[in-house]
DNA sequence: TAATCAGTTAGAATGAGTCTAATCCGCAAG
DNA sequence: CTTGCGGATTAGACTCATTCTAACTGATTA
């Protein structure tokens, strides 16, 4: 089910975007409202069928470009795992991914900051990097409905 | 430069193809050729391009299933970067990658157990995972020409 | 009003990877 | 030797997520 933006999420929107530059738009809400609505990690083909119950007249190109527009300013994450479809995430914590082999769902995992110090220890001199990601591949207990 | 192959590597292919129920075949040679002699993680059309120069007639197809079965009977593991065409690796050890923002090049970074141990640590319980990918983006200060 | 301009849209193009069907080739049975 | 078999190789067709293009929309500005 799609949720309601609150004013919060609203603001975070609003100053995000015109941060860099850009526009509110009916198409981005409802776009950043189905990512916020379920924290699954979704497909662009996912975003679009869910998009389009509330709003009909949305293209399938709007939804790569919103998504393109949120990953540029920062407030969602792309998430790859092998070659399959680029999945979204809106949890700008630091975490991991989880990717169940048998269900194909992907949960966030906490990094704990300790955790990511380790990992930054383990590169040589010289090396200097922004972005670390990790990625899980096994099985989860499901142990309820919801695969955040 | 295309090296040979030890007798070491040789044994080494041909065990774990055999042991997987498949053959030494002169493609397949000149293949994991290519991969031990540059450890730079190339891509199919590298490896295509570089295994040519010793066996002409070769077929981009052929690339494609050699990569195919070293995954499969691991004597490679495939290395993805965000949606960039596949790269290869014969690197057994456990390590992470590093690529480099600028030059595009992937490096080896040596994971010691302990960093192994403090990530699986993070899974919740119920979460088993049997494969963990850790790539780092950044910048490295070029040391050497080579890239491993 | 007219010009401007970001955003949206449909559909074409791209390209890494996969699939298909024909051929090749080493080996073993006759 | 021939022949048959089965895995491996090959060229080319195909797929499909993503990107590109060019036309259109609609709000804002001169
Ligand atoms: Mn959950
Ligand atoms: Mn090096
Ligand atoms: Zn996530
Ligand atoms: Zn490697």
């Amino acid at each position: 089910m799609i949720r309601n933006l609150t004013e919060q999420d609203k603001e975070h929107l609003q100053e995000a975007l015109v941060k860099s530059g850009q526009k509110v738009t009916p198409q981005r809400e409802a776009v950043f409202t189905v990512l916020l609505s379920e924290r699954d990690h979704p497909t662009v083909d996912e975003v679009f069928n869910r998009a389009r119950e509330v709003m009909p007249g949305l293209s399938l190109a709007t939804v790569y470009n919103c998504l393109e527009t949120f990953v540029g300013c920062g407030l969602v994450r792309q998430v790859n795992h092998e070659r399959e479809s680029t999945r979204y995430c809106p949890n700008l914590a630091p975490h991991a991914h989880f990717r169940d082999k048998e269900t194909g769902q992907v949960h966030d995992i906490e990094l704990p900051p300790e955790v990511m110090k380790s990992l930054r220890s383990i590169l040589p001199p010289g090396f200097d990097s922004e972005v670390i990601e990790i990625s899980f591949l096994g099985r989860a207990q499901a142990k309820d409905t919801h695969s955040n």
